[in-house]
RNA sequence: GGCCUCAUAGUUCAAGGGAUAGAACAAAAGUUUCCUAAACUUUAGAUCCAGGUUCGAAUCCUGGUGAGGUCACCA
């Protein structure tokens, strides 16, 4: 593996070094670790070592501690220019040639702030898992968004990583599918129709429920309870009744079963592919519920469950202040709890070098993923306490919360249509892009409305709502995906035309107060990937590419690149201005964002 | 009601316990001999309330208020 030399946290290492040997030196004391922070733009300096802290080790004045510790790493660290002190605060200069040296290693680095895979062990992502009744809205895709970015931030974080989901293909809700379209469907296929397969069935599903809901009003006569007719309406009981076939495996069932599943994993494919993400493995609760029961009763043998007398069984998590929760029903049949234990199971046998799992699952199933780990924890799995919920907020629409059944979706395949048509509308209204192929511009429109929908989900915080309104759609101007796609666009405009070999060497000695601004943002990207990982965090990543792109633009528009006074000065700013596009490249890959070379 | 999450400019978002709380949109004003004006530069504007912890709190703790979620032999 080749080791990666990030300057900056080098730099870092070796002045913690410096601090705390001085530390001990003069006061005797062991600071076991050093704060540092980037010194404001009001400040003099660049980097800057927090006194405060240590006061907790030594008493004293922070101002002369800093001072002391100034003066200390000035005649020891080669790399610091001068160095002043406000209150506890010590601001430390770097000279020129410590950033030149910097910049040089990440110059020419393709891969500049991703990591090669270093560890042996790997981390399983599920993110989508969506129901096969039903085409993905707007939700599925926070949640595609979100699992796809963290996938490719813990890799970049030099993780090995699988990513899976888990399909709901089992249950009552695609038996209602079947049933309406054995009924009403005349034959009709996805090839018949031209309709996309997970849409065809959605319809039929839509259907059911048109019909549902009439056959209880009818049977809603007096006499009859609401909730009475609710259970016994004939399409219900028709659809439980296949159920019960599906399970007992009826192939004529199964076969309907099989057949219409495919049309709607056809669909999923179609929008993940438009989206740009993608599946190691897929898992289907169909195929792991059965485990799940094989470990519930093994958990019974072991005591960590019990058995009530009526023959369901439960798992007591009082002494964690939670509640009782049900593991298995009285008939013996599963429920979510079940499967999802079987399916962690499963994964773990299926990829032995699993050591952890990450679950992109919105935050109304926290509780469900509190109990799931405490559940396996307490199977006794080791793995079990390396599970992450990745928990997300709902998406809103100003008209509330999205409800499939009163038709306030937005579906994901029409919102891609209408990112990438605004795209278009904003595109010509500037004239851009002429003089290129019907093609390239179609190719060009889509990247750029996917990357102002994918930069305004993952810029959120996770865990936050999000207000998502259709009518504004989003942004194009200020802190969105294109406006960064546009920067990276200018940058090879750049590139075009400055016509001279990358391979020569900058001799600049002497560095601008922008360059150094510059460069300064690109040494922290490696850091942020690292602390993205961690936090399971795209947000980080998008708002530091936007920080990167508003230091380029007042870079390059308050000093010259290509008519710099020297040639020197002109081939380190042109390099810069590489350097960056890189960067931008590196850090919206991780969102899953591409960059055109013009727009 | 119990438990969980959230609350920051008019709006949408930032801020690993650190210095004067940052941006963008909307509003007002300015900048095109120069690499793409989808840009840049100004101006104005905010931490829900009350306590506490400490050198220092938007951030941590407690109690309110408001919004959402969850408390199923649904998934």
């Amino acid at each position: 593996m080749p080791e990666i030399l990030i300057p900056l946290m080098l730099l870092k290492a070796s002045l913690s070094e410096l601090v705390q040997s001085a530390m001990a030196q003069r006061f005797k004391v062991d600071i076991p670790s050093i704060e540092f922070q980037e010194t404001p733009k009001e400040f003099e300096g660049d980097i800057t070592i927090v006194v405060f802290p240590m006061l907790r080790y030594i008493k004293g004045n922070p101002a002369e501690i800093a001072r002391y510790l100034g003066e200390y790493v000035l005649t020891h660290a080669p790399e610091i220019a001068e160095f002043n002190v406000i209150k506890g605060f010590l601001n430390l200069s770097l000279k020129d040639s410590a950033y030149i040296r910097f910049f040089n290693s990440i110059r020419e680095n393709h891969e500049f702030g991703i990591q090669k895979t270093s560890s042996e062990d790997a981390i399983m992502v599920e993110y989508s898992s969506p129901n096969t009744n039903k085409p993905l809205h707007l939700g599925h895709i926070r949640n595609i968004l979100l699992g796809y970015s963290v996938s490719e931030i813990l890799k970049a974080s030099g993780k090995k990583v699988y990513k899976t989901q888990i399909i709901n293909d089992r249950g009552i809700h695609i038996c209602k599918s079947m049933l309406a379209w054995q009924r009403f469907g005349n034959g009709e296929t996805p090839e018949s129709t031209g309709v996309k397969g997970d849409k065809l069935v959605g319809n039929y599903y839509v259907k059911y429920d048109q019909l549902y809901k009439q056959q209880v009003s009818e049977l809603k006569t007096p006499g009859h309870s609401e909730e009475d007719a609710k259970k016994n309406a004939p399409i219900l009981l028709e659809a439980q009744d296949m159920l019960r076939q599906w399970e007992s495996g009826d192939p004529k069932t199964v076969e309907l079963w099989t057949m219409m599943n495919n049309w709607v994993y056809d669909g999923f494919e179609r929008t993940y592919k438009h989206l740009g993400v993608d599946f190691d493995t897929y898992y289907y609760e169909s195929q792991t519920y059965l485990l799940g029961k094989a470990f519930v009763s093994e958990g019974l043998k072991k005591g960590v469950f019990l058995k009530k007398e009526d023959g369901s069984v439960w798992c007591d998590l009082t002494d964690e202040g939670l509640d009782e929760k049900i593991v298995l029903r009285a008939d013996g049949t599963a429920v979510y709890m079940t499967q999802d234990i079987g399916t962690a199971i499963q994964r773990k046998k299926d990829y032995p070098d699993v050591e952890g799992m990450v679950y992109t699952v919105g935050n109304e199933q926290d509780y469900h993923f509190k109990v799931l780990f405490l559940i396996l924890k307490k199977l006794g799995f080791s793995w079990a306490e390396n599970l992450y919920h990745l928990s997300y907020g709902m998406v809103d629409l100003p008209s509330g919360k999205m409800k499939s059944r009163e038709g306030t979706v937005v579906d994901a395949d029409d919102l891609i249509v209408e990112m990438t048509d605004t795209a278009r509308d904003i595109s010509k209204e500037l004239g851009k892009l002429e003089g290129y192929s019907e093609e390239e511009r179609e190719r060009i429109f889509k990247m750029i409305g996917l990357g102002a929908l994918k930069y305004f989900i993952l810029k959120v915080d996770p865990k936050k709502r999000i207000l998502f309104d259709p009518k504004e759609s989003v942004d194009f101007q200020g802190n969105t995906g294109p406006f960064i796609q546009y920067t990276y666009a200018r940058i090879q405009a750049i590139l075009r035309k400055a016509e001279f070999d990358f391979a020569v060497d900058s001799r600049v000695q002497q560095l601008d107060e922008k360059e150094k601004d510059l460069i300064k943002q690109l040494e922290i990207f490696p850091e942020l990937v690292q602390q993205a990982a961690h936090n399971y965090s795209p947000a980080l990543i998008a708002n530091y590419s936007y920080d990167l792109v508003k230091f380029f633009n007042s870079f390059y528009q308050s000093i010259p690149i290509l008519g710099a006074e020297s040639e020197d000065q002109r081939i380190f700013r042109v390099q810069l201005s590489k350097a960056v596009g890189l960067t931008i490249k590196n850090a919206l890959k991780l969102l899953g964002i591409t960059v055109p070379e013009r727009m």
